[in-house]
DNA sequence: TGTATAATTAGACGTATATCGAAATATCTA
DNA sequence: TAGATATTTCGATATACGTCTAATTATACA
């Protein structure tokens, strides 16, 4: 079950943001994704962290790497709780 | 144009989204809002700011009293963004 | 016009969060 | 097994955010 307050949280910071959108194109390791933005590893590992515990995102280890990909079975549940949220009955 | 950061902070806060549960029943003045809450008046006002800034409620005057109510037109915007930022082309 | 009611604004405070550099952990390869 | 590469974890710091009380603004009405 979605914790629909992690979930916003997650979402909010524009960092995040932009990894989602990098891993919407392609699975990345955490050195590719890191050439993508402005922050340190340290950083950007503590963000990977969010997103992991927000289900947005899994990694799974190859060699020295860890890949991570874009959790796309969080997207339908993610809309029907804004619509919950939000939309009215007529 | 809608700021896909701002929105999701506004989401992300508890007493918000209780707000706009709240709103989507019908529209409130901020006292009968405070009703359903267990903070002050000074911070139910700051979240209604927050949420008016993010454009998911607006407020009219009525006598002494300010009307909130949802502002339904964000939430198609809203689910836009969210498959923007998160669902692959197939 | 003065008092009551409704809501916002100002200022302060503690906690959460984003960030960093440095240390630790994990894997690969020579 | 030692050194290199990849990632995470630790500890510190600065800023953002949620909250409060008190003061201010706006409206109503007697």
């Amino acid at each position: 079950m979605l914790i629909l307050s992690n979930t916003f949280s997650a979402l909010s910071d524009p960092n995040r943001q932009k990894i989602l959108k990098l891993l919407k194109k392609s699975e990345m390791s955490v050195t590719e994704i890191l050439g993508n933005l402005d922050i340190t590893m340290a950083t950007l590992s503590h963000h990977l962290d969010i997103l992991k515990r927000a289900d947005l995102v899994s990694g799974r280890r190859d060699g020295q790497r860890i890949i991570y990909s874009l959790n796309l079975s969080i997207l339908d549940e993610i809309s029907e709780q804004i619509v919950k949220l939000l939309k009215v009955k007529k």
